[in-house]
DNA sequence: GTAAACTCTGTAGCAGACTACATTTTTAAT
DNA sequence: ATTAAAAATGTAGTCTGCTACAGAGTTTAC
């Protein structure tokens, strides 16, 4: 019934998306954003600063702030100030991350995978293809 | 550096989407999701009910109320309560609203155009196309 | 070397999204 | 006719995002 433009129908798959996948983590309580952060510190080796977060989710910093102090709130990172240059904070995973990471790769992979799950081996490699193009070009 | 999935770059596309909108819509006073609710009443002829906003916009209810309240503070809409079914509630555009309504779809339009401004005429056709099956499937 | 500029982090306050629970009104069942 | 179920709205509390402002540490210019 719509003409639903390019930009409302991001909005509307994201944030049924994001209400899927909390879900999904809730019984870690942790939440999508906080499974993206986390995916990314093990990536890094197991340590990175708020900036590098910052960049990589390519939100802004209090944003971050935000994350962190709740991932530090339920012990699934601590944190402690870099003495080589005292502006960065580290952000460690602990054991209790690292128990359960391949679980939430394996998680978050699911929720990308229900999320494709109507298109065709090529249809996806469209899409990822043409969502590369708009993100590059913002 | 990435293997980003589709839900990463879905979030962070909507995510600057969104910020670049509402900074364009900050001059009414309004936000990007503000916008739709006022296009779509617009399109109902100037009238509807938070239960039509809710499916429209496929949101839960009590975030249509946050974005009812904000409206009517603002003055682009006023209540009312449905005499014939006292549970409805009408949802009304004001003059103010209608004042500047084509000037938000043109803004809407312009958002969306932005966003897609990369992609050849066949290529935003498929992307709407997958994103519209994506959105049917969940 | 000191002052200015830049970088990283933090805080305050707000919008928009959710779940879970509650209230009011209408409809359905018996 | 009462009672139970359903429907529309509202409230409380949380998380994620933002902007604007502030602070502390590091670099750079001079």
């Amino acid at each position: 019934m719509e003409e639903q433009t390019v930009s409302d129908l991001i909005k509307a798959i994201n944030a049924k998306m994001r209400t899927q996948a909390d879900a999904e983590f809730k019984k870690y309580d942790l939440t999508f954003s906080q499974v993206q952060v986390l995916c990314f510190i093990k990536k890094q080796g197991g340590e990175t600063t708020q900036r590098e977060i910052e960049s990589f989710l390519k939100v802004s910093h209090p944003t971050v702030v935000g994350l962190v102090t709740r991932l530090e709130k339920n012990e699934y990172v601590s944190c402690a100030r870099d003495e080589k240059d005292k502006r960065n904070k580290r952000v460690i995973l602990t054991d209790k991350a690292k128990a359960i990471d391949k679980r939430l790769v394996k998680g978050k992979a699911e929720a990308d995978q229900r999320l494709t799950e109507s298109l065709s081996e090529k249809e996806l490699a469209e899409l990822t293809w043409l969502l590369k193009l708009v993100d590059a070009n913002m």
